[in-house]
DNA sequence: GGCTAATGCAA
DNA sequence: TATTGCATTAGCC
């Protein structure tokens, strides 16, 4: 019976339809091709199958589908159940029923009313090694006035040095684009050369620059010394294009871009994923024709989306923030990964090795204490022995059991040994194992931590940094701290850090025009006194610690818009005591409050905030009916422009930095940002210069109403240093 | 192995 | 019931 069987994998049938055909969208915008084009595959086979018997199953792998695929899968399997004639995974007839049935619904998804087409890929792909041919396309490319390329890259464990170009696809119209793999006379070398020229003549489009910088050097740059500048003037020059950066700021809020996203958004064309083409399989292992197919068509997907990235760029006034700030810091981030800093591996090591053995000790006691071994590091186990076993107090907070949060077990430890030992349990392991452990595994082979800064994440316009996080480094605490002492410039350098004081509040002063709040940095350095003297009416030299702890409170919880609640947590106090202090706080600075509703009120007219220099934020909380989301809306809305506008101050203020030094010829380089602070690798008969440097380039970068100020120190070490 | 929740580090 | 991030560990599927 089995080999006369028909079996069909279910799964794969749609996955492949969904590719193989020009894809339809239903009046939702559903996908559906793959359902349509599972169904007509049906058909034919069945029609082929006379006296047969056939089986559809659907338990292959689905792990790497995209969600397009399963959504259709599951539509499938719906439709196969409403119909009843045929079940899934048993074997059938073929009857004159099943053939009506696979026909009918076939015919209910007919292109026609309300599904239509979508835009597909009409591009041809030519692939070539040959130098001849090589040579011949980029001089056509160079007659073209906008030029995307894209690099495969190969990467072992991520690590910064092991990156190696595999080919490059290039495409300069909308009817062809080239795959060029690395072999023979065509190196990674010469391919960067060829675009070195290229930016000189064309303008360069590409996905995630960043990832290319470390084969050539666009034009722009190489040819560039000046800092910052607030113009448009070089519209007519060719200019970098990262079609990557581009979609992140028409939406800051999407997560990961990846090509199939920009594909999708700009194009409407579906693109499989990365990961769904690729999977885990090392690009080097990958076969030669699915791997220029996707290069192919990554490259005019660059081509093809980049005006209309640029359009809706300009419709929102964000071409300029795009040209002259994004588009250049790309670079500066890349050379700041390139060139890393060293961490001291041996005494990562040992100080690993110290709080292991002070971790063991407390583990014990700890175990003693409970009267049985458990795992410490899991919330789960801990509650139960802490709230059950013990009997202590307990706050139920969590979905899942009890709060073990650090503010919680704070309240218990001073009358609870065993809770004071286990927050320092959960100290020392934190640092042990993020920390001591996670630095050391991304030393690479030049003894230097290589982080990622990027550039596309966050949704106010900071950078972040991964692999490792290098922008939070320990600070607060003195043991957690001595983290920085491994982290040292290379021989006849020191470190010279630089740190805006206060940015976000100066920047608060300016764009809410407060004239107290304004006088209050022209009055003196320390805001928090200032306004602890203003706020409880009391001459600036008998403000009380607390009070001026308070009023830092105060000062730091306007900026994140906070709630009488968020500040009686802050400063343990009850919630009418924070809401006086509030009060007094907005009688100060009467201008603070009339720009909180301001903001919030444009953000609700508009959909979103916007910085200094037009960075916009998109909240669509504030439309949400849900009052929590709403107040969360009104939360970012207030917070946002203030944020941004201070990340958007420290990216001109590192372009300003980073030709600065190389205008003077410095061999000093930039080498961590952390939001309001720079790392400079300096050489020691260059400190004064880069110190200057420093300080300056970030006070220029913006004119505020209020000074920005810059705190600058130099040490042996980063602990020092700061 | 992929995912989420809880936790805690930074500005 | 404070803004923005990222890494780790557990624990589940």
């Amino acid at each position: 019976m089995s080999d006369t069987t028909l079996l069909i994998d279910g799964n794969k049938l749609i996955r492949d339809a969904f590719y193989a055909i020009p894809d339809f969208t239903d009046a939702d915008g559903n996908h559906i091709g793959g359902i349509y084009g599972a169904f007509y595959k049906i058909k034919e086979l069945l029609s082929g199958a006379d006296g047969q018997t056939f089986k559809i199953t659907f338990d292959s792998e689905t792990g790497s589908f995209s969600k397009d695929v399963l959504w259709q899968i599951g539509k499938v399997k719906e439709l196969i159940e409403k119909g009843a004639v045929i079940k899934a995974g048993e074997e059938t007839d073929i009857t004159d029923d099943v053939k009506s049935f696979v026909e009918n619904t076939l015919l209910s998804f007919s292109p026609s009313g309300e599904v239509k087409e979508t835009p597909k890929f009409k591009h041809s792909l030519v692939v070539t090694s040959d130098l001849n041919e090589v040579e011949d396309i980029f001089k056509r490319a160079s007659e073209s006035e906008r030029v995307s390329y894209y690099f495969a890259i190969d990467k072992k464990d991520g690590a910064f040095l092991s990156k190696k170009a595999l080919g490059l696809s290039v495409c300069f119209d909308e009817t062809t684009a080239y795959y060029i793999p690395v072999v023979n006379f065509i190196t990674a070398d010469y391919l960067g050369k060829k675009l070195s020229e290229l930016s000189k003549v064309s303008s360069l489009v590409t996905f995630d620059i960043k990832e290319s910088f470390c084969f050539y050097i666009p034009f722009e740059i190489e040819n560039r010394e000046n800092g910052y500048e607030d113009d448009d003037k070089l519209s007519s020059s060719p200019r970098c294009f990262d079609v990557l950066i581009g979609a992140y700021l028409n939406n800051p809020l999407k997560n990961d871009y990846e090509i199939h996203d920009i594909s999708k958004e700009y194009l409407g064309i579906p693109l499989q994923k990365k990961s769904d083409v690729f999977g885990k399989t090392a690009l080097s292992e990958v076969d030669e024709n699915i791997l220029s197919d996707y290069m192919g068509k990554a490259a005019f997907i660059c081509y093809a989306s980049s005006p209309l990235i640029l359009k809706k760029l300009s419709k929102s006034g964000m071409e300029k923030l795009f040209y002259n700030i994004e588009m250049p810091l790309s670079y500066i981030l890349f050379a700041m990964e390139k060139e890393g800093i060293i961490a001291k591996k041996d005494a990562l090591k040992e100080y690993g090795d110290k709080l292991g053995v002070r971790i063991a000790e407390l583990e014990k006691t700890i175990y003693e204490a409970a009267g049985c071994e458990f795992n410490i590091n899991s919330p789960k186990q801990l509650g139960e022995i802490l709230f059950e076993k013990l009997g202590l107090p307990a706050e139920k907070k969590t979905k899942s059991g009890y709060s073990t949060a650090a503010d919680v077990l704070e309240k218990l430890a001073p009358d609870h040994k065993v809770v004071a030992d286990v927050l320092e349990y959960r100290g020392l392991a934190k640092l042990k194992s993020t920390y001591a452990d996670g630095l050391a595994a991304f030393i690479e082979s030049d003894g230097r931590i290589h982080t990622s800064f990027n550039q596309t994440i966050t949704a106010t316009g900071r950078i972040s940094s991964t692999e490792p996080n290098l922008q939070n480094i320990p600070m607060r605490t003195e043991l957690g701290r001595l983290i920085r002492k491994v982290f040292v410039p290379k021989d006849s350098c020191v470190f010279a850090d630089a740190d805006y004081s206060q940015i976000e509040l100066r920047i608060l002063a300016h764009m809410s025009e407060d004239q107290g709040l304004i006088s209050a940095y022209h009055e003196g350095d320390d805001i928090h006194r200032i306004t602890a003297s203003k706020v409880f009416h009391v001459p600036f030299e008998e403000v009380t610690p607390l009070q001026r702890r308070n009023a830092k409170a105060v000062n730091f919880g306007i900026v994140y818009g906070m709630s009488n609640y968020g500040l009686s947590q802050d400063l343990s106090i009850s919630v009418s005591e924070a809401k006086e202090y509030m009060a007094k706080y907005f009688d100060t600075y009467p201008g603070v409050r009339t720009y909180q509703d301001r903001v919030i009120q444009e953000a609700k007219n508009k959909g979103y905030s916007e910085t200094l220099f037009g960075r916009r934020r998109p909240i669509p909380e504030l439309k949400a009916g849900n009052f929590m989301m709403r107040q969360f809306g009104e939360r970012v809305a207030m917070n946002a422009p203030i944020q941004g506008t201070a990340a958007d101050i420290m990216k001109i203020a590192m372009i300003n930095v980073f030709f600065a030094l190389k205008k003077k010829s410095l061999k000093s380089r930039l080498i961590l940002q952390i939001h309001d602070e720079l790392v400079i690798e300096t050489y020691q008969d260059e400190e004064d210069l880069v110190k200057d440097i420093l300080v300056k380039e970030m006070e220029r970068a913006a004119d505020l109403s209020v000074p920005l100020e810059v705190d600058c120190h130099t040490g042996s070490d980063w602990y020092e240093a700061k």
